[in-house]
DNA sequence: GATAATTCTAGAAAAATATTCTAGTCGCCT
DNA sequence: AGGCGACTAGAATATTTTTCTAGAATTATC
């Protein structure tokens, strides 16, 4: 286990051309060249192209995932919770630019390809633990009656949208600037009214 | 200009390919054989891989924001117009809905290609159209006061992320079903108090 | 601490894929 | 008719991905 930074010199490699020249005008050669890794290495860790963006793409949303968990099993106010989705999104992206972009905008290729049954997996079981958290509040009569698919496309939908934008400069407006004006907007759109 | 089907067979050809096996693993070969064309034909067209997906792209928002600019000139109100944004969308969503998830998931390719530019413009163009019909409302002060960026993440994020979800078979509630809902929603989040 | 097993690295060779190029065909205009 | 531009064809070429064989480094076992 001593090298195994091989494998992740290849993902920050991985990232790092991405983020620069885009995820399709990146060849094996240009991760290699970067990384510093053989051919043969980068195919012992991973296999194949998509697999290195797959890998990418669910360390990603397991960091978030988990910092978003972190939080929401020590709060117990419905209006924190629900804060919670939007300033933990909106820290972890800014905290995480390239990251961000990466995750914002390769989800559809990760789910179309070999590793969708995993994505989907990894997916359903964070999606199950925040549905258990949140079903104390929602049974408490704390939001406002919608379906479940409803609520957290209403919760962290702008959240998305404005961080696309940001990160791809067309917004004037900083993203951390936004932070609690959406976390307002969030809570006043699911709360019972 | 008889035959000018060709190019959009083409296209036609490649939406599919891209809906049943994603953009990435589709080949040139699969799309010349689905749409009869041959490789020459392929070319002369398009020139190159990436266009054809850029084409696909460029057609699909330009349609959807016909759609939304035809109804918002004639739309007088400030409720009525912000609702606009999401049925205008959710409808355009459900009766387009390979079409609609090819662009979901291609902003960041096409964005970070040759075409990057070409699709700045496009959507700059429409966000100007659309800011001068909404400045009238915002002057009036019908909506709460918010950074310009934030409003349009706050009114279609939702639909986004919802019709991300329904058209990835995710959603157990109908897209359509979610119609009013996130209309009310949208209108309620941006009014002014 | 020798030796076997395993993991990892290398890069050449092969396969798959994208693109270019040359030679046309087709429809239309005069 | 015959010339012109748009279009089609598919073989040839270039690029990119993936496989494969060999060997180095590391770890486990006795």
């Amino acid at each position: 286990m001593a090298r195994s930074s091989r494998k992740q010199e290849i993902l920050q490699a991985a990232l790092a051309c991405f983020t620069e020249f885009g995820v399709e005008a990146t060849t094996i050669e240009m991760i290699r060249d970067r990384s510093g890794a053989s051919i043969g290495s980068l195919y012992h860790h991973f296999g194949n192209r998509e697999r290195i963006i797959a890998a990418l793409y669910l360390e990603g949303i397991g960091e978030y995932a988990a910092l978003l968990e972190a939080g929401l099993i020590e709060t117990l106010d419905a209006e924190a919770c629900v804060k919670l989705f939007v300033t933990s999104y909106i820290d972890w992206v800014v905290a995480n630019p390239d990251w961000a972009r990466f995750v914002l905008h390769n989800r559809g290729r990760v789910e179309a390809g070999e590793m969708g049954g995993r994505l989907r997996e990894v997916n359903q079981a964070h999606g199950e633990r925040v549905a258990v958290i949140l079903r104390r509040h929602r049974e408490s009569g704390a939001f406002r009656r919608m379906p479940g698919d409803c609520f957290l496309a209403v919760v962290i939908g702008p959240c998305h949208d404005m961080a696309r934008n940001w990160l791809a400069g067309r917004s004037r407006t900083a993203l951390a600037d936004c932070r609690e004006l959406l976390a307002d907007i969030a809570w006043a759109s699911v709360r019972a009214q």
